[in-house]
DNA sequence: AGCTCCCATGAAAACGTTTACGTTGGCGCC
DNA sequence: GGCGCCAACGTAAACGTTTTCATGGGAGCT
């Protein structure tokens, strides 16, 4: 049997399309009797509205989009959890388009999904507001997450990137490391170049005559065994390496691990992002925690929020909180496996009273 | 402005909204001149055709739904990726629903996407027959990853769970590993299930003589280390741990750490999915791969063989292969990190020479 | 030159909803 | 008992496409 219409239920209930209409959404303006029966009559022919004709006519689709770049790992998962669940909740659906290198493929994404989305959730590191300009002809509700551009007309959530890295240099200073050198992230990208700010500002801080020491990475772990191999055989050996992002530190480690230097009692040892991985790798690293999951789901709450309440203009500037995870490779306590401890954002600013 | 219809553009062009449809669709049926000046309308008015109109008479909606359960970590976003990348490259969308635990959820999430999509690829581990006919009215095209229908009328894709257990097991057991242990996955899904049958096969194959012995897990790291410390507080204490996968091998990989027991040296260990982590931690475990995003990619690719081709009834079930990955943890080649070894399944099958 | 056939084009129906607007009937009030 | 009002319900338009069918005209053939 082909799928029942409205039509079909109301023939079945004996009433026009418009009561059943009414009776299956709004429920007000019809009858308690007649309501109970165009339900019934609904359920008995199993009767789904057709989504692509009552997005016609309301020009609302209940669907919002996430256009992500290429990312691998448990980045990517959680964001997504944390951003499907929040969805979900909110009656609302998901198209995903992941893996996008180009600016161009953001582009042709974006287009394709004209129309089939009420919103969209853009996480880049390379769009900017001439890009959005350009491909998103009337004023789709958006969020930017971790985004560069500033002036911004949109609504915009970043992670802390800056103050992250800046807090976690200073903490490795603050242990005695004299030296930190950084793995920087890809260039031109925008949490990279956050976090390198927040490295260069704790150097300038905290370590006032010591020499900057940066090698290029690209986030990857292979970047980071490359950059790690690069800093052993550097002259004065830095006493710390502060890498963008964790998939470079533990790359980083197999180097150091390779080249038979301990961590942390030989250099020690920091990354980004806490991915899961950072616990299980040994010495489980020291890190800056986003949590992820949350930041997915935040953000959609923004755009859902938009969506509701059109005129509010939230088009704030969130940022999301960190915290510093001391495990073992900052060697903070370096005898044995202690329990990890943590410092979230608020904690250190209070501690260190600079951001 | 308002975004601009097929009717703006005919208006632009100078001819009905059918010519315009033809040129921007087929290109059949209308002249190289006026296809030409219609384009150019289009283009200058920006027009990009209205998605639920066009589903709503087409009756498809160029877009795949994806269910999944509440998969963590990187299977997750390993799979998704092929699933997306082979969706983009055929011109599909693709519609996430993951995060289900119940499958009262699941169910919701199904009715939710009726409409909405012209195909479903689902991933359960605890769907049935009986809930696809009870949730699925009319004939929706479906691929059903990892799932355990058998008498299928719908269209199946498995890993090899079996023979990749069984290989791994067989494996352990040739190294000298006298007893192999298994920590199980959880209850009631299908891949636990396999898994652990191959265990059991192997076992009785390989080892003939010797006891099973079974912990349970449910896929988790934390399960993993709980099944680690009990492994080791029994009597006899196993040569060799088996975990259904990767991240109880992992939690297991911890409890032995912590306990002062070596890797291989005093026990092996092996895994199954070889998501990335397993070349992270100290020492690499080793473990069987499976494919991830190119299952997704498959999985796609089907489903959209059957959206393509209707009459086909390509309802075959296939099943990927798998490779054993040697690293560390095996205790194959104790003496150094040696770069890793993997065979796949028909090498494996010609050694073997059973399956 | 006249006929046929084909191809480009246009008019209009159809897809399944929602919703503005009319129509009906019943009830309360004078 | 007549009048008006309101709630319940029906009719029909509208959303933006695709597609079927009709129509016209030009080219090719006899």
């Amino acid at each position: 049997m082909a799928a029942a219409t409205i039509k079909a239920v109301a023939r079945e209930a004996k009433v026009s399309v418009a009561s059943v209409s009414r009776a299956l959404n709004g429920g007000s303006g019809v009858t308690e009797a007649t309501g109970k029966r165009i339900r019934e009559a609904a359920e008995r022919l199993q009767y789904i509205p057709h989504a692509a004709a009552r997005m016609l006519i309301t020009r609302r689709t209940h669907t919002i989009g996430a256009l992500l770049p290429d990312l691998h790992g448990e980045f990517f998962s959680e964001l997504i959890r944390g951003i499907d669940l929040a969805a979900r909740a909110r009656g609302l659906h998901l198209l995903v388009s992941s893996s996008h290198e180009s600016v161009e493929e953001a582009a042709a994404a974006v287009r394709s999904m004209q129309g089939r989305v009420d919103g969209l959730l853009i996480l880049s590191g390379r769009v900017d507001a001439a890009f959005l300009r350009a491909n998103l002809p009337h004023a789709l509700p958006l969020v930017l997450l971790n985004s560069g551009v500033k002036n911004s007309a949109w609504s915009v959530l970043n992670m802390d990137n800056h103050a992250g890295a800046l807090a976690m240099v200073r903490h490795l200073l603050q242990l005695g490391h004299a030296d930190v050198a950084l793995i920087a992230g890809p260039e031109g990208n925008f949490d990279a170049r956050q976090r390198e700010q927040g490295y260069r500002e704790a150097m300038a801080k905290y370590a006032p005559g010591v020499a900057l020491n940066i090698v290029a990475g690209d986030f990857t772990e292979e970047s980071g065994y490359r950059a790690g191999r690069e800093l052993l055989a550097r002259k004065p050996r830095p006493q710390a390496v502060f890498a963008a992002n964790d998939m470079m530190a533990v790359g980083c480690l197999g180097a150091f691990r390779e080249a038979g230097v301990r961590v942390p009692q030989d250099i020690a040892l920091a990354g980004f992002d806490d991915i899961p991985i950072t616990r299980y790798v040994t010495p489980a690293l020291s890190t800056v925690r986003v949590r992820i999951a949350e930041f997915g789901r935040l953000a959609l709450e923004r755009l859902a929020d938009i969506l509701e309440h059109p005129g509010q203009e939230s088009r704030s500037a969130d940022t999301l909180g960190f915290e510093i995870v001391e495990r073992e490779t900052c060697g903070a306590n370096i005898p044995t496996c202690t329990p990890e401890v943590t410092f979230n954002s608020s904690q250190l600013a209070a501690r260190g009273g600079e951001r």
